[in-house]
DNA sequence: GTCTATAGAATGATAGAC
DNA sequence: GTCTATCATTCTATAGAC
């Protein structure tokens, strides 16, 4: 198999390249570590082993790092949302897409708290139209077409509740099975959804 | 009444001279909207109407303003804490202290993300001894003396689902005491506690 | 307690050689 | 695609006058 060929079964983005997919990939856990605003493009370029110039060359400017390394994150979860808004509104649809979100923070929990709660992120967020989308569509999702106050603080809280307690000292040592298996359980029983099978997470 | 008198009144911390607590509320403003990184010391003199060099003369370094900052918010909830130790284990205590945590959470949203997920303010609570403490605290009074993995992972749950709700877009237009009364709500549901009267949060 | 002025380092970003 | 060298700007922090 090329390089080429290997990226693209591999990057999370069809239009990066491989080194620009490198870049965002220690960009992101950079940020992770120090949050947006306390990563430098020096960091950058000495954890990929090269200098500054080197990752200009890839990137134009540090915001559209940001944007790369988001937008590759992201991608992980617009399948589930795909499958969820197909499924059409209902406890099932819900279901599954919680299954999905939760394994995803449970494995990128590394990640999670910078993606929800950098200010710099929320900017893009904020800015960026298709970031924008993407966060309606999964609140929406999240809703599954309710609208009341309790239906709103109750999807506000289980978002918060599931990126939240992925980075928690609380829970630092479980088995990540383990923990996923549980955060379903529990949002299950907060939402009141019926629960299906045994929710393990594989 | 005296100007020094209504400082040890009003402020935060005795120890905190009227022109320091000043500082460190505009710098805790301004690091809700930044981050503490996104924040430098000519933003903060600016907002003060003052030059970077007169906040130097209140606090020596970035980094004690910070800790000044963070002690302030943390105070208000060190009350709380003393009088669920004092009451001991079990639900009335607990109860006691995620109505005063939410009251605490809803009326200072907007500070909330920052002093729990910010990489400085987390660097700071993980070396700063008398943080290290609280956030024990914090902790072992929320699990109410139970060590179960659901027992912990609902603890980390519940936490971040208080201060993550708040600051959520979802609640945005929602009034303050009835966001309150909502998240005690759903926190009792969640914990299996009793609940007990309206849930008002006055 | 505030100011002007500045030191010294780091930042994001660019030019041009290889 | 990577390098050296550099730019303008900003950063934290300090010295010393008022």
């Amino acid at each position: 198999m090329s390089p080429a060929r290997a990226d693209r079964d591999r990057a999370d983005l069809g239009r990066l390249t491989e080194a620009q997919t490198r870049t965002a990939r220690v960009a992101l856990e950079l940020f992770a570590s120090h949050g947006v605003n306390g990563t430098s493009l020096q960091m950058i370029a000495d954890e990929l082993g090269v200098t500054k110039a080197a990752v200009y060359h890839q990137f134009r400017t540090k915001e559209a790092i940001v944007v790369a390394a988001v937008e590759m994150e992201l991608t992980r979860l617009e399948a589930a949302l795909d499958a969820a808004e197909a499924t059409g509104p209902g406890p099932q649809a819900l279901d599954a897409l919680l299954r999905q979100v939760i394994d995803l923070a449970v494995a990128r929990h590394r990640l999670v708290g910078t993606l929800q709660h950098d200010p710099a992120v929320a900017r893009l967020l904020a800015e960026h139209e298709p970031f924008q989308r993407f966060v309606q569509r999964l609140s929406h999702a999240l809703l599954g077409g309710k609208r009341s106050i309790e239906a709103r603080v109750r999807a506000a809280m289980i978002g918060s509740a599931i990126g939240g307690a992925v980075t928690h000292p609380l829970v630092a040592g479980l088995d990540p099975d383990v923990l996923a298996a549980q955060l379903l359980r529990q949002t299950r029983r907060f939402l009141d959804l019926p629960g299906r099978g045994t929710g393990a997470s594989g």
